[in-house]
DNA sequence: CGACGTCACCGTAGTTGTGA
DNA sequence: TCACAACTACGGTGACGTCG
């Protein structure tokens, strides 16, 4: 039986003025620590972290690209450093010099996806890692249950492409139930699918987006003022769809009381006006 | 035996209608 | 015109059967 080691790193030897730089991307926090004064040599990217090897890592966007930049960050200033006769190729995977020094940095060999100390991951893991046919779209039969890898799979970003349509049709989209698609959400602290604020929202862009081509002939002014609310509108269905936690904010609600307002008195003079001639 | 899929029921957000 | 009631669609939850 084979034990995952910890990936917990100590920085006791660490103080925060030595932290020059820092970059977020979207949800993902990549902490990249070492010494100033004792700058790492990197052999390679680590094969945990490589596409190839860790399909899964594909649902993190930017990844690729961030870990060349460290990987060139350390290299620029090994190169200031004491020059080491090694070619920089090896970031392309071309490991023909990898010899095991005692300078290389331990490769972490945790799956991102999975808490730590879990089972280690077995090679065998990696080959049966395809899509089986049950997941391929016009597969028709009796819903199997979902691979637990499958589901490991399932990032916040493949979330976010289907806020727009119901929960029951996104859990179809993603080929999981209900149950795994719900819990997933929870995990990522979503309490409540965005589908029906996202629509909401959509319907006042889309009402914004004719009444600004309605106003466009008559009052430019007011065309633009509509064109403007329609731009922050947008704005908060992106937030939302970043931070789907997040609620309408109350002078939206009252924006969009307004329009349901205008909308049914609308209807209402409609009915007047056609009432007459209908009984006529 | 734990995790998943499905279903029924309930609650509520969003929308529409109505009476003062 | 506005506040509030009513309606509708959809998400949450729990129960239960099934599967790996």
């Amino acid at each position: 039986m084979k034990k995952a080691t910890p990936i917990l790193i100590l920085l006791n030897n660490f103080c925060v003025s030595q932290v020059s730089e820092e970059y977020q991307n979207g949800v993902w926090h990549c902490i990249f620590a070492f010494h100033s004064n004792h700058m790492p040599q990197f052999s390679n990217i680590p094969p945990l972290l490589l596409v190839t090897r860790n399909p899964k890592l594909q649902t993190i966007p930017n990844l690729h690209n961030d870990l060349h930049m460290i990987y060139n960050l350390g290299w620029k200033a090994k190169e200031k450093d004491i020059p080491q006769g090694s070619s920089r190729d090896e970031s392309e995977g071309n490991s023909n010099d990898l010899q095991p020094s005692q300078s290389v940095l331990p490769v972490l060999y945790q799956d991102l996806n999975c808490l730590p100390y879990e089972e280690d991951v077995s090679d065998s893991e990696f080959q049966d890692n395809e899509m089986n046919d049950e997941s391929l779209p016009g597969f028709t039969e009796k819903k199997k249950r979902t691979p637990s890898d499958h589901i490991a799979k399932i990032a916040l970003s493949d979330l976010i492409k289907y806020f727009d349509m119901p929960i029951v049709e996104a859990s179809r989209h993603l080929n999981v139930g209900l149950t795994v698609l719900k819990r997933k959400c929870r995990e990522f602290g979503i309490h409540r699918w965005p589908h029906r604020k996202i629509k909401s929202l959509d319907n006042l862009i889309h009402d914004l987006q004719e009444e600004a081509k309605q106003q466009e002939s008559k009052d430019k002014a007011a065309a633009m003022a509509v064109t403007e609310r329609k731009r922050m509108l947008e704005s908060e269905k992106e937030n939302i769809e970043k931070k789907p936690f997040m609620d309408i904010q109350t002078e939206t609600k009252r924006f969009r009381q307004d329009v349901f307002k205008r909308r049914h008195r609308a209807r209402a003079s409609e009915k007047r006006s056609s009432t007459p001639a209908a009984a006529t």
